[in-house]
DNA sequence: CGACGCATTGACAGGGCTCAATTTAAGTGG
DNA sequence: CCACTTAAATTGAGCCCTGTCAATGCGTCG
């Protein structure tokens, strides 16, 4: 197999795959299988066994876990370069998380024993790998004090702005996110309703914040918005 | 420095020291320091450089997250055998929560270099290592979940029982929780206040699922307590 | 015993959820 | 290219859960 040109652009983005020599980089994409989603596609749902972890080249996944009565929670979402469950795989346990194509997706997959082997021959992936899950700690007990000890605007605020940051595009407007958002998209990301999200997102358009149309955000004064998130 | 009696039980309960011979754990043990704790004291502040782990042999540490304006959120609590600090120390990173004694507290500590010693001596401590970090994020994730989705009532329900499974003891009443837990303390575990904590024991008193006094709670009926959590 | 910290309880208000009714916008097929 | 369908978004009204504030009770410890 030989790795299309679009790879190298995601790899080079990867968290994963810093400090890992072109060479060897083609080795790992060769080890993998290549999968090509549908949007609203599942790549795997969440207490299945836990067979694979993929890379995403193109496209995002979103990482959800499901309530009973219906009500979805937004963990985090996946843009190219990032990798999806990387620690659960290991242990050969089932997937905490349901994992959704956002759009059209392209990822590589490897099975539990070809990580095990790249891990060792490739040390410096190990090293990212605990990197890679400490981070992951850390934004989700952040994630964890906010939905706690702040109100709903203010989530909403954060919320857009960590998307921002890492699926933001600069346009003439302002920055734009690069992938369809719906408010229950944000609404799950930060434990509301779509009403309230709504509601904000008209009152922010009102004030020359934002620009929203259908599942289609665009940050117009992002400093403004940080403002927000962070005084009063 | 030869292990005084008591660390066999912590050790023999430690979720990292699993599968690892008594042996090899005298020596890990003689490579660590000792620390004392009183009540209330802290061990780590939220944003210090991360220069050790340690592990709980009596007692109890409280790891927690502040925010602006002095509210406080609980992320869990650990037990004797149990570690804290075991992924931040590797990174040489800050740690991301403060660690609080709750009464007196008995721990060993280990620096970054002896731990990263250690782990490659004793190859099952990375395994474990690896397990116990599933474990946090899933941990985690489902609490996010809960707090998202789920009433207050429903949230100090599961709380309690997540906690008396961890710490309960059984007494002729009930199951006891065998640490002083505070309506504060309830309250900063799931992103409440004491007034609803409080109302919620009371009522849950007159039911003759608990009984609670001063830093004291008994869970008297376990299984009324679970159906409310999750029925209906 | 007095003082301090923890817990309880009541009254009140408001943030945000629920429900229902529209409006708007994006497909889709003829 | 336009009607038609369907899903997403908006907006208003009402209310309930739970946070806030204040007063009081009670257990513990110096």
């Amino acid at each position: 197999m030989n790795a299309p040109e679009h790879y190298s652009d995601a790899l080079s983005r990867s968290e994963l795959f810093a400090g890992i020599s072109p060479k060897m980089l083609k080795d790992i994409l060769g080890r993998g299988i290549h999968v090509q989603l549908k949007p609203g596609e599942k790549l795997f749902h969440e207490g299945e066994h836990a067979d694979r972890c993929y890379l995403v080249i193109k496209g995002r996944l979103k990482l959800s876990k499901l309530h009973e009565q219906g009500k979805e929670i937004i963990i985090r979402y996946i843009d190219p370069g990032a990798i999806a469950a990387a620690i659960a795989v290991f242990k050969g346990k089932r997937y905490p998380v349901t994992a959704t194509a956002t759009g059209a997706v392209e990822i590589v997959g490897w099975d539990r024993d070809t990580m095990i082997n790249l891990i060792s021959s490739y040390g410096q992936l190990a090293v990212n790998l605990l990197q890679f899950t400490i981070d992951r700690i850390e934004e989700l007990q952040n994630r964890f004090l906010e939905l706690s000890a702040e109100q709903v605007e203010r989530r909403i605020a954060r919320a857009l702005l960590r998307i921002m940051r890492q699926s933001g595009l600069k346009t003439g407007e302002g920055v734009e996110i690069e992938f369809k958002l719906s408010r229950q998209d944000l609404a799950d990301y930060t434990g509301t309703t779509i009403y309230t999200v709504s509601r904000t997102l008209s009152s922010w358009g009102k004030k020359g914040w934002v620009k929203s149309g259908r599942q289609r955000i665009v940050i117009t004064d992002p400093h403004a918005l940080v403002g927000f998130s962070e005084n009063n």
